[in-house]
Parts: C-alpha cells; structure tokens; sequence
DNA sequence: AAGGCGCCCAACCGCCGCGTG
DNA sequence: ACACGCGGCGGTTGGGCGCCT
C-alpha cells in the first residue's frame, strides 16, 4: 500500500548546510540530474531529508539564481504582480527569472511591506491605507450600531472584492498572462550543460568575457572554473537547444548565469579541503 | 566593551493537490 | 475507492549580524 516514506526523521541532520554537504549535494545533481529528491540524500551521502535537499538546492545553491537585493525594476514588478496574484510567490517568482519565491516572501515582508506602508499604501490590499482603515471600521461601527448581525459580520469580507482582488482569485497562470502580456516571461530555465560547457573551456570563456560586458569582475572570479569538467548530467526536461553558447549569448541568457552567479560555489571551490571541483 | 534591540534570511513546518499502489 | 507518499507551496521561526546606547 502506498509508498515507502519520504524519510525517517530520525537521525536527519537540520539546521544550516555545512559547505561539504553543498558539495556532496551540488555534486550529485551535477552527476544525475534533479530526479526523484527522495533519493538524493541517500544516494549523496547526505543525512538530510530529500526535501531538506530540494529546498537547499532550488533557494540557495542552483547556480541560475541571481543574488543581491532586488532592482528597482524587480520590486515594482513584484508589488505589481503581488496586486494582481496575491501571496502566490512561486507564481510571482516564476515571472522573475533567478529570483526564487522564497527571495521574494522574505524581501516583501521585510522591504516591500515596510516601504508601501510608508507610501500610504495597504501591502494586503493595495488600496491607500486611510481607504482600508476606514473600510475596516464600517462593520465594527455597524455591529456597534445594532445595524449588523455578529454572523454577518464574520461572514463579510473586511475589504469589498475589487477588481484587482478577483484576478487574484484567478486560478490559472495563463489568465494573469493573457491580461498582462508584458510579464510574458520565460520560465526559468535550469542549467544547460552548454552553459557548464561555457564555463569549463577556456577559449570560450575568453570569448566570453569578451562579447559580454554583464559582469565587471569575470576574470578574476572565473579562475576557478577555468578547470570545471563537469560530468555527463541529464538537463532532460529543461534544455531543449542544444545550439551552444552563440545561442545563448545570442538570446541574452548570460544574464541568468553570469560569473557572479556561481558566488556560492567559489566559495566552496575555494574550501582547501575541496578537492577537484568534478568530484569534489 | 558589552548588552539590548531590531533586521535579515536560510531553513523548517505543516498543509495541499496529485499521482501511485 | 482508498490510503499514502511526493513535490510544491506559503507561513513561520530562530540564529547571525549590525547598530545603538
């Protein structure tokens, strides 16, 4: 009957990653591709959930993600996109390319929140907040009054349903896309070996460094990924090209894993107690 | 210098929808 | 049809850090 359990809790590791078990994990999905996490643990040598192992790989240590706070650009879309989906961060995300919805949550409820309460602006409903104050004493001043039963009361939404609120209810991603053509971002492709491959040859890199001006400091941070050999890994469902780095600079994808991205991994490249970056 | 405080964010928790046996 | 696991999601937590007094 059913399934073997996802993990036996007991004897699993929690807490922060430790950067050998970024390695051993970033390793095994660089070997056998992002399948069946429930295994992963086991088959890395991890003591960790599979789970424990996703989160980690798609919030910190996939190398298309981009770091470093949210442009100006990033953040209107994401209170734009917020007005429209509500707290759907993964939709949200799926519009930023290498931002992931836990980057998002976390930098909305710390900046974004803050900064629209300081606009005069509501972060729920995205109506000035006199408007959603006042909205929200009326039922209170009517139960007050004797105008309006206590099960009414619990029963009425605090803010009347607004246009923006109901295509927040919209349930498919295609409807948000069909109204708001602009946003028609493309998801956000995992690693293409090609790109690996970029990174791994000299030549190309070289040529590179020098067709694309996205990261100011490539040279001295490529160094360590001049000897990437990285070994035959299973982009499956993701990489559909296979037209190589003039396609990918081409189509302006360097963006989304340019040198800098790989921050995390210099660091753990440059562990002394790491060996070769292939098996680490 | 050190203690208090608030901020930030990585990671965990619990729930849900869907697929599988 | 049902039970259960998996993957994904959103909410929450707590440790690390910097700033202030």
């Amino acid at each position: 009957m059913g399934r073997q359990p996802c993990c036996d809790k007991v004897g699993l590791k929690k807490g922060p990653w430790t950067a050998e078990e970024d390695r051993k994990l970033i390793n095994f999905i660089l070997t056998n591709g992002q399948c069946c996490w429930r295994a992963v643990p086991k088959l890395a040598g991890l003591l960790r959930c599979g789970k424990s192992c996703r989160l980690r790989w798609t919030n910190y240590l996939r190398p298309d993600l981009k770091r470093g706070l949210l442009s100006d650009y990033e953040e209107n879309m994401v209170i734009d996109l917020h007005s429209q989906l509500g707290n759907r961060w993964s939709k949200i995300a799926s519009h930023l390319p290498g931002r992931t919805d836990n980057e998002i949550k976390n930098h909305w409820n710390t900046h974004i929140k803050k900064k629209l309460r300081k606009m005069g602006i509501d972060p729920l409903t995205h109506k000035p907040l006199s408007i959603v104050e006042q909205e929200d004493e009326e039922p209170l001043k009517k139960l007050e009054n004797h105008q309006m039963p206590l099960q009414e009361l619990i029963e009425k939404p605090l803010v009347e349903p607004t246009k923006e609120s109901n295509i927040k209810n919209m349930e498919d991603d295609d409807q948000f896309m069909a109204i708001n053509p602009e946003y028609s971002v493309e998801e956000v492709p995992l690693i293409d070996p090609e790109c690996f491959g970029i990174f791994c040859n000299n030549s190309e890199m070289s040529s590179l460094s020098s067709s694309t001006a996205t990261s100011s400091n490539s040279s001295n941070d490529s160094s360590f990924l001049k000897d990437l050999q990285f070994p035959d890994f299973d982009w499956s469902d993701n990489c559909g090209n296979n037209n190589g780095v003039d396609n990918i600079i081409e189509n302006n994808m360097m963006s989304l894993w340019d040198i800098d991205d790989f921050s995390s991994w210099d660091l753990l490249l440059n562990d002394e107690s790491s060996s070769t970056f292939g098996l680490f």
